[in-house]
DNA sequence: TCTAAAACATGATATAAATCATATAAAAAG
DNA sequence: CTTTTTATATGATTTATATCATGTTTTAGA
């Protein structure tokens, strides 16, 4: 589905997110070391959302990586966007190259509701979203243990 | 999502549904053209197919690929799990080695509920059904035409 | 029994994805 | 202004996937 690029991409969002500020920037390689990933790869990929003004960064020592408010309403399906190429989930599933109501696949008419609704929830769920969701989380987790 | 090999798979499966019977079987090389797909390639996706009782298979002149009665009522998720290696989906989204109800990824709930539908609907899509709604697109195709 | 047509089996090559390594640029701190 | 710490840029290597090639076995038909 996704490659690992964008998968590690989305994590390393995350532990940004609930770790770092503009005070208190992250390195890319706290980060891998945390989420447990390659670091260099993991840089390569922090610099592709830098770009792309998924992310902010700084140079030089006390530098790192950062959330702007403007970061946080960025949604989930532009950091896989992003990454990976663009328009990855249009494919066919069976990878015919036309794929349509007037000429589909035999899973067409399987696959694409669920193609659709991910897709629009991708598009709908906020980095700022998420980050809350995993605090409740840990958060609920911590009141059980 | 599905390795080529798996997508070819079905839709050579598909192909033979459709074209082939006991009496007239079809060669791998006739299916690779007719799908645009490299020939030897699919040659040893569809021997893994036949040891697994998904095709049948004769050799010898005039032999080739047909479909029994049982290869009928395989699944698409059967075509699925014999080329690609099992428990595909069963994979996490974002690739972490555990996730689940009590440790779910960011994209957990957004993604479980379209898996477990969508393996439920592979699973309960057998051969036959595919290649009977094939036949009727084609035929309304022609009637449009 | 011989020949040819097919599946079957195995391995080699090419391409893409993932990982690793090294060098450069920027900026804070002394 | 020098050093150190970080991001940035580029390229090399490894691994996995996809493709190609060659040889062997089976079986129908002459």
């Amino acid at each position: 589905m996704l490659t690992k690029s964008s998968k590690y991409a989305i994590r390393a969002v995350l532990c940004i997110a609930n770790t770092a500020s503009i005070e208190k920037k992250i390195g890319s390689k706290k980060i891998a070391e945390r989420l447990e990933i390659p670091a260099p790869f993991l840089a390569k990929t922090l610099q592709e959302l830098t770009k792309k003004g998924i992310i902010s960064s700084v140079k030089g020592p006390n530098g790192g990586f950062y959330l702007t408010k403007q970061n946080f309403q960025k949604s989930l399906l532009d950091i896989i966007d992003c990454v990976d190429s663009s328009h990855k989930f249009d494919e066919c599933f069976l990878g015919q190259t036309e794929c349509n109501e007037n000429n589909p696949c035999v899973v067409h008419h399987i696959y694409k509701p669920f193609k659709v609704e991910l897709i629009q929830n991708l598009k709908n769920k906020s980095i700022l979203e998420m980050a809350k969701e995993y605090d409740v989380n840990h958060h609920l987790k911590s009141i059980i243990d």
